[in-house]
DNA sequence: TTCGTCATGTAATGGGTTACATGATTAC
DNA sequence: GTAATCATGTAACCCATTACATGACGAA
């Protein structure tokens, strides 16, 4: 069962476009490197796998081609299989990155949205940094009269909860304010540019630090 | 169906315990006093009410009991539906403020134990918060080891997405620091406190600005 | 009389998890 | 040779939502 999932098919799509994998390590990537916001499991992750599958929008491919000596390539010996992204599913993940309905900036697809910036048009990005922005904004508005109306019959751990919840959304509306102008100064600094300018258009944020070496060690479920 | 709902459960018993109320009312004060988590419909809480009269912590009573005047009780008229917490169901509540299990601190079970924690007492709450705060520090030590293992192949966006991640759970833990001490620094002026000392215990935050006048205006959904 | 909001519910569905079952490969 | 981890899956369940159906009450 569970057909249409929305999310987890989006991130799917998302890895898969970078480079082709298997189902086990897609689920690290969709943990590790997207993480923070879900974790999924395999019990989602195949059965979503098997639809996109369906739709024409990946292939299978076994893992271990020509290349391996020995070959019995039936009987026994379960392979690999790693998943490809086919034009279908390109263009399909496409269509889905320059959507701009509001779901594009609710609580769950925001952050997946965001993770998938670096492959939307800036025009995309700007319009969902700011219908996030004003969806929490709204969300302020309700919090603050909600908190007017209700303040002295509430008691201190209520109240400071309320508090530490609006400091956050606020946090985070300061956090789009910055990344708004980024875009922005970003646009204005490549005046009237013709829509084409397919990779290394990233706007915004230089940051890299350096330090701290690699270390292997992972994975928690 | 949907037995066994563990946080809806919770919160409803929890408001319960403070007054009756009907079901409307109930998720009002579920999405607003402690809102900003979740958004419970009317699809879940109904059939919870109603287990949870099954299971005995709650009894129905009728929203207008002898005080209206032309009485037609029965026929027409569907009348409130006002629940009330049974004897069992204040024990069962109470039981459940008392579990220090990992669940507490759990993103989803966090805040609304945080929001009854004028009920609990500073022992649990104490446990509470470092076991969130436990539960953080381990989820920033895999974010820190991730992102340095993965550093130089992420784009800029997904780099700053975990940035702002980190920053918002750092931000956290912070807030739970300050809560831990002011909750030990309530409990050491009152050395040995012989453990009965029921209501105006709450231990922390003299928060309480006035200004704002209240205001109607409610409700989303 | 119609609209908004109060008020209670059910059925279908959704989107995911847990627990289970299975087996290959690698490191010690 | 055995434990850890890699790797793929299924079935049963969970907790909630959406959409729907119903109807009373107050105010314009």
């Amino acid at each position: 069962m569970s057909r249409r999932s929305g999310i987890l098919e989006f991130a799917v799509l998302g890895l898969l476009r970078e480079s082709p994998m298997h189902g086990y390590e897609l689920r690290k990537r969709l943990n590790t490197s997207l993480g923070v916001f879900r974790a999924f499991s395999y019990g989602s992750l195949y059965p979503c796998l098997k639809t996109l599958v369906q739709q024409g929008w990946l292939i299978e491919e076994s893992g271990n081609p020509p290349e391996d000596p020995l070959a019995a390539p039936l009987s026994g010996r379960r392979a690999k299989i790693v998943y490809r992204l086919t034009a279908e599913g390109k263009e399909h993940f496409e269509e889905l990155l320059a959507q701009t309905g509001p779901d594009a900036w609710e609580d769950e697809h925001f952050g997946i949205r965001f993770a998938f910036f670096g492959q939307t048009s800036r025009d995309v990005r700007v319009r969902v940094l700011e219908g996030r922005r004003s969806r929490l904004e709204e969300r302020l508005a309700k919090m603050r009269a909600s908190l007017a109306r209700t303040r002295e019959r509430l008691d201190d751990y209520t109240l400071e909860l309320q508090r530490h919840g609006m400091e956050s959304v606020e946090r985070e509306v300061r956090w789009l304010n910055e990344l708004i102008e980024s875009e922005r100064a970003g646009r204005d600094r490549r005046p009237e540019a013709p829509e084409e300018r397919r990779p290394e258009e990233t706007g915004g944020q230089p940051r890299h630090r350096e330090g701290t070496p690699p270390d292997p060690s992972d994975d928690t479920n």
